[in-house]
DNA sequence: ATAATATATGAATAGATGTTCATATATTAT
DNA sequence: ATAATATATGAACATCTATTCATATATTAT
C-alpha cells in the first residue's frame, strides 16, 4: 500500500509533527484572537496601561459596545483581566506571552 | 476638553502604543494566517521536512484543492517557499519566526 | 498524440465574524 | 426614587472565509 508515491518514504512519522487534532483547534482559536485590528489596537493599549472600556472605546474611535464585545472575547481567551471598581471595569493584559507574539508578528511583516 | 472624566488623564500619550493604522491592519492579516487549524497543520508539518502538495492533502486527510488554496494564502503572507521539480511541487517554510509563534501559541493554551 | 498524474484556480455555498442597534444591569449622584 | 453614567449582551445584518466542485495547466509516461 504505497499512496505516497515517489515523493516520501514515511508518513507514519512526519504525522507526528501535527500536535492532536484538540489542540490544534485551541491553538487555531488562540491565533484567530490576534486576527483582528481592533483587539490587536485594545492588547497594544493595555500593554502599558490599566484601562476602563469607555477610554479605550474613544482612544481608538469604535463604539463602547464594540469594545466590550471584543473585551468580552479577549476575557474569553484569558489574554485580559478585569478588576470593577465602583461603575468602571478596568481591563489589563493577563498574559506575558501576549507582548512576544505581537514583536514577533511586526518583526515579520516589516521584513 | 475633558472627554475621558476621572479615569485617565493623557489620552495623547497613551494612544502612541498602538501602531500606526496600516501596520495593525497588515498584522492582523497576518495572524489571521495562524487562525486556520489547516493551515497550523500545513505549517507544523513543513517545520521538519520540505513536501509536496499531494502528500501534505494525504497527511493531514484533505482535498488536495483544500490544501492548495491554503498554500496559496501561506505563500502570499510568505510564511512558506516552493520550489518544482517535474511534475511536483514542493514547500517548505519561509520564515524563522514561526517556529517562535507555535511555540509561544502553544505555551499559553496548555497553561 | 493520448493518458495519467500533480497542482492551481474560479465559482458557489454554507458557516463564521464584527459591528450596530436596542436594551438590560449596575453603580453613583441628586 | 430618579437621573446619569459605565458596561454588557442578544438579535440582526453585511461581510468574510473555508471547503467543494468543476475545470484548467503542466509535466511525464506510453
Amino acid at each position: 500500500m504505497d499512496l505516497n508515491g515517489e515523493c516520501e518514504a514515511d508518513i507514519e512519522n512526519i504525522q507526528d509533527a501535527i500536535p492532536v487534532e484538540e489542540e490544534t483547534q485551541d491553538l487555531s482559536e488562540f491565533f484567530k484572537v490576534f486576527g483582528d485590528p481592533t483587539r490587536l489596537k485594545i492588547l497594544f493599549l493595555l500593554e502599558g496601561h490599566e484601562l476602563c472600556v469607555h477610554v479605550i472605546a474613544e482612544i481608538i474611535d469604535m463604539q463602547q459596545t464594540a469594545v466590550s464585545h471584543q473585551l468580552k472575547i479577549l476575557r474569553q481567551s484569558r489574554l485580559v483581566k478585569y478588576r470593577k471598581e465602583g461603575k468602571h471595569v478596568f481591563y489589563s493584559l493577563n498574559d506575558n506571552h501576549i507582548k512576544d507574539l505581537l514583536r514577533t508578528g511586526l518583526e515579520h511583516i516589516k521584513e
